[in-house]
DNA sequence: ATACAATTCATACTTTAGTATGAGTGATTT
DNA sequence: AAATCACTCATACTAAAGTATGAATTGTAT
């Protein structure tokens, strides 16, 4: 915020600098009006690019957030949400279990819970749903 | 790419008409020169804007958009493309059997194609690898 | 015409996935 | 101290998923 007040003042600044050095340099008659057109064209063009880049940029990065609230809310703990994590890169049961470093069933047992949590019949339904609720990324 | 061309013209023919009009305006002197600054200032900052926006906005279809040169290269025929898509929507194959009117074992058949011209183990593995082969959406 | 690819289907089988139930442990809360 | 929760694991079962094989049909290309 404080960064924004900053960038929008600094800018301001620079706008009034440019309209005084034009008036001068039009008053003392060593440039030409087109020239000074020209320049204000290319900042104002090349300063409406970069806002509208930052702009856009906050937008993607906010669609591609994790809603961690929304993880709390489902209630899905911590290990859960690992496994889920796990299913969505395309990992088998026991590939899960030995990556985590725990028995196959525990894995079952997760898989079950996240399976009623999410509210999805299938593992591959689970990925969707949670794509969906924007708590897992792609 | 005509129609690029028919915008920069216009735009190039747009721009002139701007300089002489500034110009004039100055010459006859009944408008200030701060006015005209800021009137070039604010056109070229809403074309900046434009145009980065139609810019980013094809960057971003291109990266979502199907690349239809893979699925052939990989040799999915029509309707194994289609199971792939069904399965990435989390359905059963019995669930996608009755989609496309056809058995389970047809779907069965299909889904075991898939997999091998993925190179995918299971159905989770196959959506992720057909993600990353941008053939699939999300 | 025939060779070929795509689609369909079946049967039999193996492997995963998912459910249900019960239970033990450690950490945290009341 | 007792209750609660997250995590762990096991067993036994049912339900899907996936493999292998063979075969019939249809449209298309040679």
């Amino acid at each position: 915020m404080q960064k924004t007040i900053f960038i929008f003042g600094a800018l301001v600044l620079a706008l009034l600098v440019l309209f005084q050095l034009s008036k001068y340099s039009l008053v003392s008659g060593n440039t030409s009006i087109e020239f000074i057109i020209a320049g204000i064209a290319i900042v104002f063009f090349v300063i409406g690019i970069i806002i509208n880049k930052k702009v856009l940029y906050k937008e993607k990065n906010n669609s591609e957030e994790i809603d961690h609230e929304k993880i709390k809310t489902l209630g899905l703990s911590k290990r859960e949400y690992e496994v889920l994590c796990e299913i969505a890169t395309g990992l088998s049961n026991k590939e899960i279990a030995e990556k985590l470093f725990v028995s196959e069933s525990t894995i079952k047992t997760h898989v079950s819970n996240i399976l009623v949590k999410l509210n999805a019949k299938r593992r591959t339904q689970a990925i969707q749903i949670a794509k969906e609720l924007r708590i897992i990324q792609f």
